[in-house]
DNA sequence: CGTAAATTTGACCATTCGGTTAAACTATTT
DNA sequence: AAATAGTTTAACCGAATGGTCAAATTTACG
């Protein structure tokens, strides 16, 4: 058995791949338009990932693990949970914006998958909520938040990140008259927004 | 000049349109499929809408009209803006809920058009932000509420009820292991959360 | 080098899909 | 009833698309 000669061709297919199903969807990709973006014959797609179905799959675990990591990980230190979640926001508004695509692909497609395909992608990358409510509950117990309820708490911060740049296209017409200077200055200022939310709604009175 | 003899046809196939397309999207729904749901057959769907951009363009904009003027037509009131914040929140919860998939087929088509084609469907559905731009301002001037930035305001509110909808298939999979009825609720007391959240940002010291 | 395995290509296939056309059918007007 | 305009259908078309296959090329190794 031989080794593997490129393993350089896989990476690049992927490499397109991301791009072309995160802006396009996996229904509006085309193979060749990835074929023709990683530089590459469209049978190669099929010698390297047999098929549209499992190059998506790919494609989407490696997407949705490491946007689900950048989330659970962070709560993993013994940080000061309001510095945590400073961070948390200055550092994901960031990250979305470079990225807007990516929430929406991934909403979106697992709007379309069965729950099979959600909890083995899930199992798979194996992100783990629990040590999020760990510290949550930590930081209740060491009477440094209220007692809020964690589950609220992050899609609380969830929402109010990621909702503005996913809407962007219309938000930034209706409100600022399509002016991408001026939603960016927006989106700026929101991390303060954001923050001074947040901070309002756990901080023991 | 004959009458019109069916307008009961293109109402079916507008229904069927708005449910394929809100649900497959645009390049995910099938003019077959179309023309299935409708009971027709698929020379009719052209007969009546030339092509699928002739029909998805008029299926986008009824669907975005309606669900923009329920936000929009609100602020329009004379009432307490408390009242009608709580009840914006409620309804606009509850409507979500039933149409969960529409806030993403909006958004997600939005960004596959240029910037003409929105801002030809805002004109053409006569959304007009002004008058909560308005109605935020006399509030501020009455000083019922803070001078909070309107603007950050509608945007908070939005997300905090439209984030927790749309993403609901992954997130009642990782916060409730796929329990609907645990997510309903979650849905419910978020009502109160949300309300919360708004009150306690806007209310004057 | 020679050969066998791994990689890459081009030609090709079956199906799907949006769209067209001509003919059939229905209702209305005269 | 005949003519006419509006409506519906079945058959068909060309392009696009996911996928296959056999041949060609490259690479690793004895």
């Amino acid at each position: 058995m031989r080794e593997k000669l490129s393993e350089n061709t896989e990476e690049k297919i992927l490499e397109a791949a991301k791009e072309i199903f995160v802006r396009e969807g996996k229904s509006g990709a085309r193979m060749q338009e990835i074929a023709d973006k990683a530089g590459i014959n469209k049978s190669l797609l099929h010698y390297y990932y047999r098929s549209k179905e499992k190059l998506f799959y790919t494609v989407f675990k490696f997407v949705f693990s490491k946007f689900a990591h950048k989330i659970i990980n962070l709560f993993d230190a013994d940080k000061d949970i309001f510095e945590v979640i400073e961070q948390f926001i200055d550092n994901y508004i960031d990250l979305i914006r470079k990225n807007p695509f990516i929430p929406m692909f991934i909403i979106n497609e697992i709007n379309r998958k069965e729950t099979s395909f959600v909890t083995e992608v899930i199992r798979e990358t194996g992100i783990n909520i629990d040590t999020y409510f760990e510290f949550i509950q930590r930081n209740i117990d060491l009477g440094k938040i209220k007692a809020v309820d964690p589950k609220q708490l992050i899609i609380n911060i969830l929402s109010l990140c990621i909702f503005p740049i996913i809407s962007r296209p219309i938000v930034q017409i209706i409100l600022y008259d399509d002016n991408k200077n001026a939603y960016d200055k927006f989106l700026d200022q929101r991390k303060k927004e954001v923050n001074e939310i947040i901070f309002t709604m756990i901080k023991p009175n």
